[in-house]
DNA sequence: ACTACATTTGAATATTTATGCAAAATTACA
DNA sequence: TGTAATTTTGCATAAATATTCAAATGTAGT
């Protein structure tokens, strides 16, 4: 059963790693996810989560407000979690990055990462080839258990 | 005779010293300055300015978001950028990666961009795909419109 | 289990904000 | 100055977001 704050999780774990510009689109994602509710309770959420529409150059995009940014970090550190390729982006909140990817060097043992490059909010996980996503991924989430839950 | 930058002007001193909410309501407090718009252009003025409308916790309020990081990003001396399939490495000047890549993050709305990664004088940015490069680096000009003559 | 109370949600709608388009104003320049 | 190009604006309206109200769901205490 999935409960609401499954949800507002749902919702920063997308916000902070996609771009989107309007409620209507956040719904869509959320329904891919499993989440079926409607704009109006997006809407509450969105507020409840202190979350922004920003101006950019290129359109609006949701963003979630630093000092919130601040307390979901302290819950976990991790915002989201995607992949390309041979890549995986970690994103936590400002600061977390270097503790996140000290955890990932100390406790994972996962021949397929090479190795790991954090900034001030974004982990950069390298891994040695795209076939070996799935099993890095594994061993990651064996070492944070709900990061699993943040994958996107 | 009031100018379209008087205007901005004094838009922005009244959402910096008073709470203004809606439109309408920054509407009045220009008519008591004397300047006489539609809510149509106060769209697109807070557009321009980049105000935000925050959620506060007795109400909705328009905020003055942080020009900082894009003007930093401007002077910042981007010295290059140079692209490997779906990453890009932008070097700056010493100590300004931080601010390029905190540019990138907030003021660009493009989901090819995975997330960046700075070090003391290189950025790194990571796309979804190879393929995403021209629109990763429109994105990315229209926020940092020099950018464009450093690309190799 | 029942009742009282609080929380969450959807449907409909009100409110608020953004935008297409044409007109007016401003600027650039021969 | 006259004319073309650009920018700014209002009007009307589309699009997006918030809220009211009632129903549903959940929670405690007895």
């Amino acid at each position: 059963m999935k409960t609401k704050d499954d949800r507002l999780a749902a919702i920063t774990a997308i916000i902070s790693s996609q771009v989107v510009s309007n409620q209507d689109e956040l719904l869509e994602k959320l329904n891919l996810k499993g989440f079926n509710v409607t704009q109006a309770t997006l809407s509450r959420d969105i507020k409840e989560l202190k979350i922004v529409k920003v101006h950019t150059a290129n359109g609006y995009k949701y963003q979630i407000h630093s000092e919130k940014h601040l307390n979901t970090a302290r819950n976990s550190g991790i915002l989201s979690v995607d992949s390309a390729s041979n890549l995986v982006v970690i994103k936590t909140g400002p600061g977390f990055a270097g503790a996140v990817a000290s955890a990932i060097d100390t406790d994972v043992a996962c021949n397929a990462i090479m190795g790991t490059i954090a900034g001030d909010d974004t982990v950069l996980v390298i891994l040695r080839s795209a076939d070996s996503l799935a099993e890095a991924m594994d061993a990651i989430s064996g070492a944070i258990p709900n990061i699993k839950s943040k994958t996107i």
